[in-house]
DNA sequence: GACTATACGGACCGCCGGTCCGTTTCGTAA
DNA sequence: TTACGAAACGGACCGGCGGTCCGTATAGTC
C-alpha cells in the first residue's frame, strides 16, 4: 500500500468522538451547554487530539452530522423512487423535503448545533450545498414552469412594496421584475425559501414551545409545499 | 411627576449605548466581533453600565433592533394602504414580506445578530412573535380558504419518507392528513415559512456569497410569495 | 450645602475555544 | 525482537469574552 500506515488509535479515536459527540448533542438542551471539554472527556480524549482531527468546533459539528445523515443521502443520490433520481419531479420534491424534515425532527440538537455553528452561516456548509442543488434541479425539472403562476401579483407586490418607502436606502425604483422570467433563479431561490421552511431552530421552536407533534409539522410542510408547487391544482 | 428621579445621565447613556452598538454592528463583518467591551468603550460608558440597563447581550440587541424597526412597526399597525391594517389582505401579505426583507437587507448586520444572539431561539423574540401574528391574521382573512390546494400531494410525500427509514423513531405511522383541514393551523405554519423566506442570515449569504443585488432578491421573494398565495390564479 | 437614592465603571471571575509541546504509541523494517 | 521515526496523544496553558461586584461619583431633593 505504501500510503502510510493510517494508525488504528486515530480511527478508533475518532469514531468515539463522532458518538460520543452526537450522545451530547442529542441529550443537551442547547447545543451550547456542550462544551469541547465535555466531548473531549465523554470520548476519553485529550483535547489536543480533537482539535487535530476536526480543526475547531464548526469542523467536529459538520462531521458527525455528516455521518448521520449518509443514509439519507445515499437513498436521494441512488435510491429508488420517490427519493431517488428516477422519482418524477412533481413527487420527488415533497419527497424530499419530507425526508429532511424527518430527518431534522429525529435530530434536532445536532441540525441545531450545525445551524450555529457559530464561524460561517449554515449556508456556507457543504450539506447546505448538496441540498440546495438537488431541490433546484429537481424544481426545475418540474412539467409546468412555475413562474407563470405569479406575474400580475409578483409585480403588484412589488410596486406596492415600492411606495412603502421607510428609509432612503439605495433602493428606490423599485422594479424588481427584472429576473422573474428566469427560470433557473427562480428555481433558485425557490429552493432556498422551501428549505428555509424546515430550518432546524423553526422545527425546534415548534415542537418545543408551540408543542406540536412532529406528525403536524410534516402535514403542515407537506400542505406548503404542495401549495408552492401548486398550478396543477386547476386540472 | 413624584415617580422617583429618571437621571438624565442615565438617559443620555442609554441612548449612546443604543447608537454605539448600532454603528458597531453595522460596520462589523460578524456580529460576533463586537464585543461587550467594545460597544461600552464606543458609548463611552463603563460594562456594568450596559449590562444593568440591558441585562445581557441579547438584551442590549433586541432593544437596538426595536429602537431601528420602529417605524415600520408603526405603519403595519396604523399605516396607509399596502402596509397598514386597512389594505387588503392580498395585498398585505406580500406587502409586509417586502417590507420586512427591505428591512433586513438594510439592516443586515444588526439583523443577523438578532437572529444569533445566543440565548434562544430568534422565534422567543418579542419582535418574532409579533410580525408571525400579524401576517397569520393577515394570511386567516384571505379570501379564498388556501388549505384546498394539497390533498394529494401530502398524503404521498408521507408514505415515501416513511420508506426512507433511518432510524426508528416513534413516528411509523404516516397519516399526515391530521390538521391540514385547519385553516388556522394552516395559517399559522404558512407564516412561519414565510418569514423563513427573509431570515438574516438567508439575505447576507444571498448578497455575499451569491452576489444578488436587493433588487433581485425582492423579486424573487415577490414571485415566491405570489405562488404561495396563489389559488386565485385560475380566476 | 447636605443627604440619599441611583447610576457609574472597571477590576475581577469562570468558562470556553483553541494552541503548544513534551510524551506515548503505532507500524515498520532490520 | 528490537530499534527507530513518524504520527498521534493529552492536558497545561493562553487570550478573550460574557457577566458580576462593589467602592465611588453624581443627579436630584429639601
Amino acid at each position: 500500500m505504501a500510503e502510510r500506515k493510517a494508525r488504528a488509535d486515530a480511527l478508533r479515536n475518532r469514531e468515539a468522538v463522532l458518538t460520543a459527540a452526537d450522545e451530547l448533542f442529542a441529550r443537551s438542551a442547547s447545543p451550547r451547554s456542550v462544551s469541547m471539554d465535555d466531548i473531549a472527556a465523554a470520548a476519553g480524549v485529550g483535547k489536543g487530539t480533537l482539535f487535530r482531527r476536526f480543526g475547531d468546533r464548526t469542523g467536529l459539528i459538520r462531521e458527525v452530522f455528516e455521518a448521520r445523515i449518509e443514509p439519507l443521502r445515499h437513498a436521494v443520490e441512488e435510491g429508488p423512487a420517490p427519493l431517488g433520481p428516477s422519482a418524477a419531479p412533481r413527487d420527488r420534491v415533497p419527497a424530499l423535503l419530507d425526508a429532511l424534515l424527518r430527518f431534522k425532527l429525529d435530530h434536532r440538537h445536532l441540525s441545531l448545533a450545525l445551524e450555529e455553528s457559530g464561524s460561517g452561516s449554515p449556508y456556507e456548509g457543504a450539506s447546505y450545498a448538496w441540498w440546495h442543488n438537488v431541490l433546484r434541479e429537481t424544481l426545475q425539472r418540474l412539467p409546468h414552469p412555475p413562474e407563470a403562476a405569479g406575474r400580475a401579483g409578483a409585480a403588484e407586490a412589488d410596486e406596492e412594496s415600492g411606495s412603502v418607502e421607510k428609509d432612503a436606502d439605495g433602493c428606490t425604483t423599485p422594479d424588481p421584475r427584472a429576473g422573474v422570467l428566469d427560470r433557473a433563479a427562480d428555481c433558485d431561490f425557490t429552493a432556498h425559501a422551501l428549505l428555509a421552511a424546515t430550518r432546524a431552530d423553526l422545527v425546534e421552536y415548534l415542537v418545543d414551545q408551540e408543542g406540536m407533534t412532529p406528525h403536524r409539522i410534516r402535514a403542515q410542510l407537506a400542505t406548503y409545499v404542495s401549495r408552492v408547487l401548486s398550478e396543477d391544482q386547476a386540472t
